[in-house]
DNA sequence: TCCCGTGGCGCG
DNA sequence: AAAGCGCGCCACGGGA
C-alpha cells in the first residue's frame, strides 16, 4: 500500500474505484468533499484495509454499485455501517425535480446503468480481479477516476438542489438499502426444507419417485376431465382450457379464477383447486425448493429501487411473491426467533403526513386506519373504508370504490386533493415526486405523440378516445406513485434505522453459532427479509424482545426523520414466533 | 431452437 | 369478486 500524500484526518468520504492495472484506488475527502489524501493499494489487501478504517471512523463508503463490492467484503468478514451508492443515486438526481441543474448528471449516461447482475461464477471474486474480468464484476463504471468525477457532479446537484436536505435523506435511505440487500442476501431468510416438504405433500400428494404429477393434483386434473366429459382435455394451456369449458356448456370468456367461480357448473370445484394445486407445484413445489433453498436459508436477489416508484424489485426465486401458504417454512434456528412486522395501511398514512391532512390523521391515531374513517362518518362500515381508500389512492372511477371515493373527498379534502392534483399533472404528462424528492419518468414517446395527434383538427373520435384513455392511464400511475413512492423512503428510513440498532446489539458467541454457516455479522440480530412494508428479523433468543423494541423504535424514527413533528403514528404489528406463519 | 407476448396468479 | 396502482414468474403458443 502507498499513499500520495499524508495520512488522512478522519475522512467522511471514501470514494472506491479500480485502476488500469488492477489495483483499488481511494480519494480520502472532509465533509465538504475536499481530498484529504489518496491512496492505491493491492485488490488483497482491501477487505483489510476497510476494515481498519472502519473500525476507526465509519466513513460513508462511495462506489460505483453496491453488490459488486459489498458481497466480496461480507463474504470476507468486513460489514461497514454506511455508503453512497453511486449508480442509485445516479438514478435519483438525474431525474429529481429537485435539482435545478442536472445538466451535469444527464451528461454521463454511463452511469444510467442496469440493476447489478450477480456475476456469473467464471468471474473472478473481486479481491481475486485481473485485467478485464474486473469490469465484468463491477459492471457499471468502476474506474476511479469516473467515481470520483461521479461523485463530484452528485454532491454539486445536491448541494444546489432546491431541497438539499430531501435529497440526503433520500440519497443515504437508499444507498443503505443497498447495503441492507446485500446482507439480507448473504445472510438468507431461515427457511426449514422439511416444513415446505410436509406442506407440498399434504396439499399436492406424495410426489411419484418416477416423476409425474403428484397424486392429490393428478387427481384433481382426473376429476376435471370427468367433469367436462373430455378424458384428453388440455388443463394447462389456456386455449385449450377454455375450449373444452366451451364444449361444456360453461360459457367464460377466460379461464381466470374470479370468472370460473361465478358459474354454476360440477367442473367449476375441481378446475379451481387444479389450478391453485397447480400453481403451488410450478411456483414453488420441490423444483423451487431444490434450486433456491440450500443449507436451511432462501437467498433470494433483492434489486433495490428496482421499481419506479423506489419501491424494491427482486430478481429470481420469487422472493417478493412468497404464498402465504409457505411462511411455515420459515423457521428461525435452534435457539434464535423471528421478529415478523409489520407497518399497518403504511400508505394511507403516509398520505395523511404528504398532505397534511390532520382529519386523516387523526383517523388514523391508534392501530386500525379503516376504522377511524368508519368513526369520521365518512362511510358506514371498515370494508367500505377500505374500498374507498384503495381508490383513492389507484384512482378508482367504478364499481362500489368509485362510488365511495367521493365521500372521503369531503371529509379529508387535503389528502384528496394531493393525490387528484398528482393524478392530473400525470393526465397533462408532468412530472411528479415523492415527498423525499424522487419524480416519476416523463410520458413515452408514444403517448406524447398520441395525445398531440389528438388535439389536431382532423382527429378522429377513436384517436380522441385513446388519447383520454391513456391519459387517464398516465394519471392513475402519477395518482399512485406519489404515495407508492413515499411509503418505500418511510419503509428505507425504517429498515436503516433498524440495521443500525440491530449491528449494535451483542453478538452471540462464536462458540454457541459453530452450527451457523453464515457471515459474521449474522452472529448480531440482523434483517432476514423486507417486503415493502414487512420486515423479518433473526435474532438470537436472549435478544428477541430487544430486537422487537428496536422495530417499534426505528419506526419512530423513520417517522420523525420524513414528517417531523406532523402527528402521524406508524402503529406496528410485531410478533416474536419461532415460524412467519400468520394466523 | 430461441425469443417474446399473453393469460393467469402470487405478493404489497 | 374486481375495481384502481406497482411488481415477478410460470406455462403456453406463435413467429423468427
Amino acid at each position: 500500500m502507498t499513499s500520495s500524500t499524508s495520512r488522512a484526518d478522519r475522512p467522511t468520504w471514501v470514494v472506491l474505484g479500480r485502476t488500469d492495472v488492477g489495483q483499488v484506488a481511494a480519494a480520502l475527502l472532509d465533509a465538504d468533499g475536499a481530498e484529504l489524501s489518496q491512496l492505491t493499494m493491492a485488490a488483497s489487501g482491501f477487505a483489510v484495509w476497510v476494515r481498519g478504517l472502519e473500525a476507526e471512523h465509519a466513513p460513508r463508503w462511495v462506489w460505483n454499485d453496491a453488490p459488486a463490492w459489498y458481497a466480496d467484503l461480507l463474504a470476507a468478514g468486513v460489514r461497514i455501517a454506511r455508503c453512497h451508492d453511486l449508480r442509485l443515486c445516479h438514478a435519483i438526481l438525474r431525474a429529481s425535480a429537485l435539482v435545478t441543474d442536472a445538466a451535469a448528471i444527464r451528461a454521463a449516461p454511463a452511469w444510467d446503468a442496469a440493476p447489478h447482475v450477480a456475476a456469473e461464477e467464471s468471474v473472478p471474486a473481486l479481491f481475486e480481479w485481473e485485467g478485464d474480468a474486473v469490469a465484468q464484476r463491477l459492471g457499471p463504471p468502476a474506474g476511479f477516476e469516473e467515481a470520483v468525477a461521479e461523485f463530484a457532479r452528485q454532491r454539486a446537484a445536491i448541494s444546489s438542489s432546491t431541497d438539499p436536505g430531501r435529497l440526503r435523506l433520500l440519497t443515504a435511505a437508499e444507498s443503505a438499502g443497498a447495503l441492507i440487500a446485500e446482507e439480507m442476501r448473504a445472510a438468507g431468510l431461515p427457511w426449514d426444507a422439511a416444513t415446505h416438504d410436509r406442506i407440498l405433500t399434504e396439499m399436492l400428494g406424495e410426489r411419484p419417485a418416477a416423476g409425474g404429477p403428484p397424486s392429490k393434483l393428478a387427481s384433481a386434473a382426473d376429476r376435471v376431465r370427468a367433469a367436462l366429459g373430455d378424458p384428453a382435455a388440455g388443463l394447462d394451456s389456456q386455449p385449450k382450457l377454455l375450449r373444452a369449458l366451451h364444449r361444456a356448456g360453461v360459457m367464460v370468456e377466460s379461464t381466470s379464477r374470479w370468472e370460473l367461480a361465478e358459474q354454476r357448473h360440477p367442473v367449476i370445484e375441481p378446475l379451481l383447486e387444479y389450478k391453485k394445486l397447480s400453481r403451488l407445484q410450478s411456483a414453488n413445489g420441490w423444483t423451487w425448493l431444490a434450486e433456491w433453498v440450500q443449507d436451511g436459508r432462501f437467498r433470494p436477489v433483492y434489486v433495490p429501487g428496482g421499481v419506479v416508484t423506489g419501491r424494491w424489485a427482486s430478481s429470481g426465486g420469487g422472493a417478493l411473491q412468497l404464498p402465504r401458504q409457505l411462511r411455515d417454512a420459515v423457521r428461525a434456528d435452534a435457539g434464535w426467533r423471528l421478529i415478523v412486522a409489520d407497518v399497518a395501511q403504511l400508505e394511507p398514512r403516509v398520505l395523511a403526513a404528504m398532505a397534511g391532512d390532520t382529519a386523516l390523521a387523526d383517523a388514523a391515531r391508534g392501530r386500525d386506519l379503516y376504522a377511524g374513517i368508519v368513526d369520521s362518518g365518512a362511510v358506514a362500515t371498515r370494508q367500505e373504508a377500505k374500498i374507498a381508500i384503495l381508490g383513492a389512492m389507484y384512482g378508482a372511477t367504478t364499481g362500489e370504490s368509485g362510488r365511495l371515493v367521493p365521500r372521503l373527498r369531503r371529509i379529508y379534502p387535503r389528502a384528496m386533493a394531493l393525490v387528484d392534483d398528482a393524478a392530473r399533472v400525470g393526465e397533462d404528462g408532468g412530472l411528479v415526486s415523492t415527498w423525499l424528492g424522487r419524480t416519476s419518468p416523463g410520458p413515452s414517446e408514444g403517448w406524447s405523440n398520441v395525445q398531440s395527434r389528438a388535439t389536431e383538427a382532423d382527429a378522429s373520435g377513436a384517436e380522441e378516445t385513446r388519447a383520454r384513455r391513456w391519459a387517464r392511464d398516465r394519471g392513475r400511475f402519477t395518482r399512485n406513485f406519489v404515495v407508492q413512492g413515499t411509503a418505500a423512503e418511510w419503509a428505507l428510513a425504517w429498515m436503516a434505522d433498524l440495521r443500525t440498532r440491530l449491528a449494535a446489539m451483542p453478538p452471540v458467541e462464536p462458540a454457541d453459532a459453530a452450527a451457523l454457516s453464515g457471515p459474521a455479522f449474522a452472529r448480531h440480530p440482523h434483517l432476514a427479509f423486507f417486503l415493502h412494508d414487512e420486515v423479518i428479523v433473526h435474532a438470537p433468543e436472549a435478544h428477541a424482545e430487544a430486537a422487537a423494541q428496536a422495530v417499534q423504535d426505528a419506526a419512530a424514527t423513520a417517522a420523525r426523520l420524513l414528517f417531523g413533528d406532523f402527528p402521524i403514528d406508524f402503529p406496528l404489528d410485531v410478533r416474536i414466533a419461532r415460524s412467519a406463519r400468520k394466523d
